[in-house]
DNA sequence: GCATGAGTACTTTTT
DNA sequence: GTACTCATGC
């Protein structure tokens, strides 16, 4: 096993007892290392699988892992604990929440629940939300929690008048999530270290149980994961952290790098162990990202250097604007894939979410296939969320948030007046928000229309919760859509926008099926449990051959052969609200380092000369990044022929043309998908698939 | 209670 | 360029 490790990453992998820290470079082997060492751990130290607990940044990395140990050690792996931070705390709080007054089918809000609870609670307690956005509330609430200081805490140490609103705000908020019997993100890894505090055997046990923990991408780990860390790891202290300051870009939610930086004074007695050589990148790649880190002056110590060869230079692009920037890519991918190579072994990250737009357009036009890692996930959408929200209300009648949510959609005239007189009655009987409800006869402010209005839809629930006991999640679904009318009232809006909503909520559907096949439990609480934790990135996969375009964030942790970052401006990368602070524009300087690192073969560093930026045509600068990379390691591009036609204009039709077709009659293009193919929609027939050599189009 | 349209504010990264 | 809020009229 040990075999085809070089000689550090052996010391790291035979490390016995102890703390170690592994500071892993990047494309170093740091996965490598992980696994193998808990293979060598199961298989070498006699260590069971079920004293081992692993914790990654994503699902997707926790999969990964399993599966490589797996291949090492067989199926005894999967009595492992491996799994992100939050899934591990909801797995603790499942079992032992109770002690502290949850019920342990509680729900998990998301970033979006939470900011609506916000808004109640302001509303409620008269905050003008001009002066005190909820937004930045919540978010001073969540920053708040990853320090892990609680209401109380937090409201005696308030000095500032903004500081006691939030006070007011968090303290209220606190009630009211608890008494939905619903966590935050948040909430999940500090209430989990509370409970380990309030309960010494509790922790006890778990500190028993994890004789072996190990820690992936330290870097980016806050406060409470920290505390967390440390409590669980407090016996035996067998830790094993692994991690790069090198890209530690999570700062802006609470990781604190310093987690890493001082790992030897946390743990006196630890070993440290550098991994520098890279197997992932070329001499040039690397190059360059070691001269833009240069620059960076909190880090430690570390060169990497690789035996792979020199390469090919970096190619720098500078088009007129975000377009041509585009169609330099989209035109460079479709060279690369004629001179053999395919489509998913390239990747163009960006800096923000907006700039995918400009970029999807072009290589629809070109018809060169991508796929989109963040952004709107599905999970997202409108119509998916109201069908969670009822699900959610089913496995937990107390989750106020998602009841509001649920409880005139689709419309059944019970509107907001309605729900404040009923919210009105929960605040004078201090009861939670669906008990308010059963007690409609007893509310003299609402309407005999709005009485009549609630009592149907409690019985709708009532029902819908009988079931649920006795029917698959699959059939409970598809009844709660057929009794509330929820697609029916999409289908009979009609409107296209409509249409792909009701589309959405049956591919959701198909979602759950095959949730049902897949999982053992396939209960409801587990179904809710997994959609809440899951990532964007982690339903990335490579079976399809496509182009995969994302954040620079998100691709912390991947690798491609050719990588595109684009928009390398000043006010676009860095971003302009890091450009002023030191601190902020060496984080942005790691996240570009992050991006060039992601490249084994072939790097392209694109700017444009102007760009759209919030409806107005802005000419930035070069990025300064751009200046730390020495000269004679890039190559600039050959200009494109901004004359030129995209293969499928040649045919003429672009998307959003409206077009006449004889038998189908108007229509417009949805997407062009060769020179040859497109799909075009029309009123009457729905979506249609063209090819044009047989279809008669016009363009109208 | 609800649909509609005007107006406004907001644009970072996310488990 | 849009996503959300708010006022208006039915």
């Amino acid at each position: 096993m040990l075999d085809k490790l070089n000689p550090v990453q052996c010391e790291a992998v035979t490390h016995g007892e102890g703390p170690l820290l592994v500071l892993a470079g990047a494309g170093s082997g740091k996965t490598r290392i992980l696994t193998h060492k808990i293979a060598y751990l199961i298989k070498e130290q006699g260590i069971s699988p079920f004293e081992i607990l692993a914790i990654t940044f994503t699902n997707k990395a926790a999969k990964e892992m399993k599966e490589r140990v797996a291949n090492l050690v067989g199926s005894v792996s999967r009595a492992m604990w491996v799994s992100t931070f939050h899934s591990t705390c909801v797995r603790i709080l499942r079992q032992e929440a109770e002690r502290l007054g949850y019920n342990r089918n509680f729900v998990i809000y998301d970033a979006a629940d939470s900011l609506r609870l916000v808004t109640y609670c302001m509303r409620d307690l008269n905050i003008d939300t001009k002066r005190y956005p909820a937004k930045k509330v919540a978010g001073a609430i969540s920053n708040v929690k990853n320090e892990m200081i609680d209401a109380e805490a937090f409201a005696t140490r308030a000095t500032t008048y903004a500081e006691t609103v939030i006070a007011d705000v968090y303290k209220l908020y606190q009630e009211r999530i608890y008494k939905s019997n619903a966590f935050d993100f948040d909430d999940l890894i500090m209430v989990t270290v509370n409970l380990f505090e309030l309960f010494p055997s509790v922790l006890e046990a778990y500190q028993e149980k994890f004789k072996y923990i190990l820690v992936d991408e330290y870097q980016d780990t806050n406060l409470a994961q920290y505390e967390l860390v440390k409590i669980l790891a407090g016996k035996h202290r067998n830790l094993c952290v692994v991690g790069d300051d090198c890209q530690a870009i999570y700062g802006f939610r609470g990781a604190d790098i310093r987690n890493i930086l001082e790992f030897e004074r946390d743990y006196p007695d630890s070993r440290v162990v550098k991994l520098e050589q890279n197997y992932r990148s070329t001499k040039t790649i690397l190059s360059a990202a070691n001269s833009v880190m240069q620059n960076n002056r909190a880090r430690k110590p570390k060169a990497l250097w690789t035996e792979n060869e020199a390469g090919d230079l970096i190619t720098r692009y500078q088009g007129e604007n975000e377009h041509e920037e585009a169609t330099f890519v989209a035109s460079e991918i479709e060279g690369l894939v004629k001179a053999g190579r395919h489509y998913k072994e390239c990747a163009v990250f960006y800096r923000t979410n907006a700039q995918s737009r400009v970029l999807e357009e072009i290589f629809l036009r070109y018809g060169v296939p991508y796929k989109i890692v963040g952004g709107l996930k599905f999970y997202d959408r409108a119509e998916i969320k109201d069908v969670l929200a009822y699900l959610r209300v089913l496995s937990n009648p107390q989750d106020t948030v998602s009841l509001k949510r649920i409880i005139n959609v689709p419309k059944r005239s019970i509107g907001d007046t309605s729900v404040a007189k009923v919210d009105a009655h929960a605040l004078k009987k201090n009861i939670v928000f669906s008990e308010a409800l059963k007690d409609v006869d007893e509310i003299g402010a609402l309407s005999a229309g709005a009485k009549k209005n609630i009592k149907k839809f409690l019985v709708l629930i009532d029902e819908l919760l009988a079931l649920k006991e006795k029917e698959t999640l699959e059939n409970l679904v598809r009844a709660m859509l057929d009794m509330t009318g929820y697609l029916t009232a999409y289908e009979d809006e009609g409107t296209m926008e409509a249409l792909s909503r009701a589309e959405n909520v049956k591919e959701f559907i198909g979602v759950i099926k095959e949730f049902e096949n897949t999982h053992v439990e396939s209960s409801l609480d587990a179904f809710l449990e997994e959609v809440a934790l899951i990532a964007d990135i982690d339903n990335l996969d490579d079976e399809n051959n496509a182009v995969t375009m994302m954040t620079v964030h998100n691709a912390k942790g991947l690798e491609f052969n050719v990588v595109f970052i684009v928009g390398m401006e000043d006010g676009v990368f860095p971003h302009i609200r890091s450009m002023t602070d030191t601190v902020e524009l060496e984080e942005e300087r790691r996240l570009f380092y992050v991006g060039i690192t992601r490249a084994m073969q072939k790097l392209y560093l694109c700017n444009a000369w102007s760009r759209n930026l919030w409806g107005g045509l802005n000419y930035n600068s070069v990025s300064r990044f751009l200046h730390e990379i020495p000269p004679e390691l890039t190559d600039d591009a050959v200009k494109v022929d901004t004359q030129a036609k995209p293969p499928s204009q040649i045919g003429a039709f672009i998307i959003g043309d409206n077009v006449f077709h004889q038998k189908f009659g108007v229509g417009r293009v949805v997407s062009v998908k060769s020179e040859e193919q497109l799909t075009v929609f029309f009123e009457a027939e729905g979506e249609k698939t063209l090819l044009l050599s047989y279809a008669p189009l016009e363009k109208r």
